[in-house]
DNA sequence: ATCTGTGGCGCG
DNA sequence: AAAGCGCGCCACAGAT
């Protein structure tokens, strides 16, 4: 391989000559090789970065990467793909780098939502430039310890390439499809959650268990409780104990099934409670404490990074077609609202948690999509939203501590609404009857006629375009076909009428989380995020510093609501204490 | 032994 | 007949 290009930097002398040569580039590609996929454990063994004239391909083995850091750390922007990984890896290096664009995710925009073939650089490379990445020379890097082959440079070399011109493909469709600013926003969270994933989350391990060994205990008894009313219908094994899978669905519906003497179909806790029988609380009670054990129990504590003794769970910026993060490997974003886990993630000595979440956000974003006055004023008046919208409906005054039941109501009305829900669907949440359901929906809509009005429309010019958008412009296409009819055409209507609802929150959750994480950096604060969970950011940071860190989070989630939302109010609660807390 | 789909359930 | 949106994890059941 004689192209000059592709030779390898292991010195600093040429890494200052390389620099020296992409200085004034306006785009720069970036990708790391790396020993590993943990940048906890594995190091960058290969640093490329160019554009499609130059690039240099830094041997970070053998090369300190200082002279790097004003283009890593700086204001030009670098194409990555999936550069929450290469941040990630650059933080074991302890460079923090920023201004960084992400071809993965500005593939997800442009899918929105589509199943468009699979979201790598070689598949990229391959769809929009005819190019073949060989990825067989990438698994050379993991295990590689001499001199890097030409072959192995080219890879590297052909990986920038690819980066940079794909990109340039997606400029373009980006434009003529309205996503600029979804684009732009994304791209500026990325940062955001490579820290998140590297910085990790405290768990106090000892705490946890002792909630888990409670729990397990309390699934023991319950589960003795269960088979005293079984023993009638179930065999038993050697020692008299009953011989039957609560975990098996079928084994239930049989039992249950003698045991009342009708068929049972259901066994889930809604199913179960309408048996009437007093095996059914016991039961229900079980399987929550079973619930606790499994998912929550020993496997949740193997994801403790052994180096670090944290959580550095997987954060999938858009987890879901509507915007939304996911996360696995542990799922933070699910743990048990009851105080007493959440607790358990705590802040280390010295140091404290700011909790900070959007209050009403989603029903504050409908407001102001739907623009209905009554339900802005309720917005703009402040005090408790469903108790308010419950003296509507139900034409009394209505609070909290004088008649929770309608508060409650009206609450499942509220929620509901943004997921497009019906009469059906109210009456079995609240436990009204159908026609009693009707009623309240009725009164709900004339209450606030310009929220049905937003929601009709919005749900049939969703059909008719063909998709439906967040107020920052993401896009989620929707499969209306031929085949889809009748029930299938109501779920997609449903998804209509709130993809743009949640997505709105994903929207705002992430250009705060970007602004949070870019103004922490330049006010030199000691604290960083831990989790988000949809309108919800957590961070840690030094005590003394934990109010000032908390104002600014309050601000940057103020205002970055307020990009979109003008016509109600943004609400932020923000707490700080020595744990997460609700 | 490992994969896949399903029901159930934790969260927002 | 279905009935309320999004996710991930667990256990089971059936298939490979």
């Amino acid at each position: 391989m004689s192209n000059p290009a592709s030779t390898l930097i292991d010195n600093q002398d040429a890494l200052k000559h390389g620099m020296a040569r992409l200085a004034g580039r306006p785009l720069l590609a970036l990708d790391v090789e790396t020993e590993g996929l943990d940048p906890h454990t594995h190091r960058i063994s290969l640093l490329a970065v160019g554009d499609d004239r130059d690039q240099l391909l830094v041997d970070c083995r053998k090369t300190r990467i200082d002279p790097l850091l004003p283009l890593l750390e700086g204001d030009v922007p670098k194409i990555t793909h999936n550069g929450a990984f290469d941040l990630a890896m650059l933080r074991g290096l302890g460079v923090r780098a920023r201004r960084v664009l992400d071809t993965m995710i500005l593939e997800q925009l442009i899918a929105s939502g589509r199943d468009t073939g699979p979201l790598s650089l070689a598949a990229l490379a391959g769809r929009y430039l005819g190019m073949e990445l060989d990825k067989s020379e990438r698994i050379g890097f993991t295990t590689h310890r001499g001199a890097f082959t030409s072959a192995q440079l080219e890879y590297a070399r052909r990986d920038i390439l690819a980066t940079h011109q794909v990109f340039l493909e997606q400029v373009p469709l980006l434009a003529r499809e309205g996503l600029e600013e979804v684009a732009r926003l994304e791209c500026d969270a990325v940062a955001a959650f490579a820290d998140l994933a590297y910085d990790g989350v405290y768990l106090d391990a000892p705490a946890w268990t002792t909630l888990i060994d409670e729990a397990r205990a309390e699934r023991d008894r319950l589960r003795t409780e269960v088979d005293e009313h079984m023993q009638q219908v179930a065999s038993t094994d050697l020692f008299g104990r009953v011989d039957l899978n609560y975990d098996s669905d079928a084994e239930l519906k049989q039992a249950l099934s003698r045991l009342l003497g009708r068929p049972v179909r259901d066994v889930n806790k809604q199913a179960l409670r309408r048996l009437g029988h007093p095996v059914v609380e016991p039961l229900v009670r079980y399987r929550e404490m079973n619930k606790i054990v499994s998912s929550y129990g020993e496997s949740f504590l193997e994801n403790i990074h052994p180096r670090t003794g944290r959580i550095h769970a997987d954060f999938r910026q858009i987890g879901a077609p509507t915007g939304r993060v996911a996360c696995s490997r542990p799922n933070l974003q699910n743990i048990p609202r009851g105080s007493r886990f959440r607790q358990c993630f705590r802040a280390p000595e010295g140091r404290s948690m700011v909790t900070a979440d959007y209050s009403g956000c989603e029903l504050r974003i409908l407001a102001e999509m739907s623009a209905d006055p009554a339900f802005v004023q309720t917005f703009r008046r402040g005090g408790d939203l469903h108790a308010i919208v419950a003296s509507e409906i139900f034409g009394r005054p209505v609070s909290k501590e004088k008649n929770a039941e309608l508060r409650d109501r009206a609450k499942a009305i509220n929620f509901g609404l943004a997921y497009g829900m019906g009469a059906g669907g109210l009456a079995a949440v609240t436990g009204v009857g159908v026609e009693e359901a009707e009623r309240l929906l009725a009164r709900y809509f004339s209450a606030y006629p310009a929220v049905k009005a937003y929601l009709d429309r919005s749900a049939a010019q969703a059909l008719d375009r063909g998709s439906v958008r967040t107020l920052a412009g993401r896009r989620l296409v929707l499969e209306v076909g031929e085949r889809v009819e009748g029930a299938d055409l109501a779920a997609v209507a449903r998804v209509a009428k709130n993809m743009p609802i949640q997505g709105t929150n994903a929207d705002m959750l992430k250009l705060a989380m970007a602004n949070i994480h870019e103004r922490l950096r330049r006010e030199g604060l000691d604290a960083f995020m831990v989790n988000c969970v949809h309108d919800e950011i957590l961070l840690e940071a030094a005590a003394e510093e934990a109010w000032e860190v908390a104002e600014l989070v309050s601000q940057e989630m103020v205002r970055a609501g307020e990009r979109w939302i003008t016509k109600v109010p943004i609400a932020v609660d923000v707490a700080v204490g020595p744990s997460w807390q609700k």
